[in-house]
DNA sequence: ATGAAAGCGCTAACAG
DNA sequence: CTGTTAGCGCTTTCAT
């Protein structure tokens, strides 16, 4: 062991074949240049004896492709993101890519530092859910060729540049819009601290949707949690959130009687809590989430949500920069990806 | 835009400084060769001036030194991996390495388009869930130089490289050692088809607990699923997996009072499917898990499980390859991961 | 302390 | 159809 030998280069094998590296390249490249049957087929012959495999990094240089795009997310480790990735990973294989994985931590430095060492590295492309929102570096990126598509999160001072993005409003109205129509007035909205456009926007669409009602928002059953997003994985962070937020509104003496959570894992601390303090779900209060994780149907009752498409995500985002890699003009810049009602058994109707 | 302007090298950097291609290399790229303060200072204000950014490509094929290692795993949206991935993730980034991920998708010809890929792109080493048993491929690339760590399941073939493993069968016999200790004597084991190490190892565990404490093993509570793991998510798969298999050993006429699953998600489908047809948990049926996965403590009630260190088990693998990239002794060849009992609610004591 | 030059493995003009 | 040759951007030996 440890007998590193020097690995066969195209040389090696043109020396035995006793052709050039430019007929054996173009043979093993795949080229559509023409060869003869003869020559071709002997320069396999000897690869495979050779047990030849080609050195990437030789064709990197020469064509400066890396057949390699960047991908930056949060966390791998959480699940909706994993999801993206996966589509992502799949959609950039089909296509001969290779991903580079970058866990940004919620933190900007590092994130500048994967759009530094990503770019060094040559990736032809750039998907990221950024968390920052300095696009200094990633404006200049763009400048030099790098094509990057943002996901989620609407970044605006994008100079370039492509997003997948996700109707949160319209799915905060079609899950409010689901409760009122099963009967319910009073309904409270809890949720992680409103610093991004996400969160937001589902807020907006509750307020839309209980204003096209006629009903009065009661600030006291708005729970927004306050907590700096800590060292605590974040589901587990989501979840304890959840739990918390609905303690403050089952202590007022005037309840709501349904429960609009900004994401699953929110939700199912806010079952875990009521199913603590004894109240029933559906039956003394109903619960819809946001999102679609799979373990919504895992639980029980089974949790009401609004589907966002994960996979379908990294799919339509890697495909979109592919097709930027690939031509010129550009005919999509942004897609809005489309909320769905999951209806299950966290919702009752009430008379 | 689209003005993909040719990108400055060192040599347009030593152009303007007026001195030579190796010299800016030397500063550019942290060499501790001796320079000049004068000309160091010089060759970065140019540089910075330019705003040159290095291209790896040529540092790569000239040192042949990727900086980049290869995880291949089943499918990162199954959150063991993903938990994994992470900590390999990080441990690589903080050394300076980039991870290009794989998902082979249970399919060993995709698994082995994946390495082929990845050795071809000069990745430094190689970290693998492996669901294949063809070693050919892995073994020759291993005597070419590749350093690989096998992670979770045990490649018995392989030639050489390192594993970091899990006592599967001690973690078996640990929770069913619980369920002993709570005054269990009628015990279930409910688990995915038994053709991988881990799950044969955690039945062995079982028997190893039984029979120390003299207890026939009752045929009709081992329920094995015989399905094909098709296309559905695996989650939900092992999910759908424990409602049915439960529901087997809930009809019998002679019911154990406590049940082991294979892992945690089959547990939580248990957990479902007797909450479903009335019967409390841990009152009427206790049930203990295996994985320990977040989502354990999220439910109700929280499932007591085996803890298997997910995240650990990623930095540790990618801290053994990286000695193994830059060492020639490798003191450790195998580490063998230990499971913990993790106690919640699910499981009950019985006199 | 600096520079000239060779070359990593491959591709792609260009010439024949 | 085939071969010659010039690099891609960088590092590194060797000479100065």
């Amino acid at each position: 062991m440890i007998v590193i030998k020097k690995s066969v280069t195209i040389y090696d094998i043109a020396k035995k074949v006793e052709t050039s590296t430019a007929t054996v390249s173009r043979v093993l490249s795949n080229s559509n240049y023409p060869v003869s049957q003869e020559l071709r087929k002997k320069i396999i012959k000897v690869a495979k004896a050779l047990n030849y495999v080609p050195n990437m990094s030789g064709r990197q240089l020469k064509t400066n492709k890396s057949m390699a795009i960047g991908v930056i997310v949060p966390s791998i480790s959480n699940p909706f993101y994993s999801s993206v990735v996966l589509g992502i990973e799949e959609t950039a294989r089909k296509n001969g890519y290779n991903v580079l994985l970058c866990n940004s931590h919620q933190s900007p430095e590092l994130e500048i530092e994967h759009i530094q060492t990503l770019f060094q590295k040559q990736v032809q492309g750039l998907i990221i859910s950024s968390i920052s929102d300095k696009f200094d570096l990633l404006n200049d990126y763009i400048s030099r060729g790098l094509n990057v598509v943002a996901i989620d999160e609407k970044l605006d001072n994008l100079k370039i540049g492509c997003q997948i993005l996700f109707d949160y409003r319209k799915g905060g109205y079609i899950a409010t819009k689901h409760l009122l129509e099963k009967g319910h007035r009073k309904i409270g909205y809890v949720t992680a601290p409103m610093d991004r456009p996400s969160r937001i926007g589902i807020f907006q669409g509750f307020k839309d949707a209980l204003l096209e009602n006629n009903i009065m928002i009661n600030e006291a059953w708005i729970q927004v949690s306050n907590n700096v997003e800590g060292s605590l994985n974040k589901n587990v962070y989501e979840f304890k959130n959840g739990k918390n937020l609905i303690r403050n509104i089952i202590n007022l003496p005037d309840r709501p009687t349904a429960i609009l959570a900004c994401n699953d894992m929110t939700a199912i601390g806010v079952l875990n809590e009521l199913e603590a303090q004894g109240i029933k779900v559906p039956d003394q209060m109903s619960v819809i989430g946001f999102d679609n994780i799979e373990l919504g149907e895992m639980i029980s009752p089974a949790l009401s949500t609004i589907d966002h498409p994960k996979q379908e995500m990294g799919v339509f985002s890697c495909n979109m920069l592919l097709e930027r890699l690939n031509e010129d003009n550009f005919k999509i810049n942004e897609i809005v990806l489309q909320p769905q009602l999951i209806e299950r058994n966290s919702v009752a109707q009430i008379y």
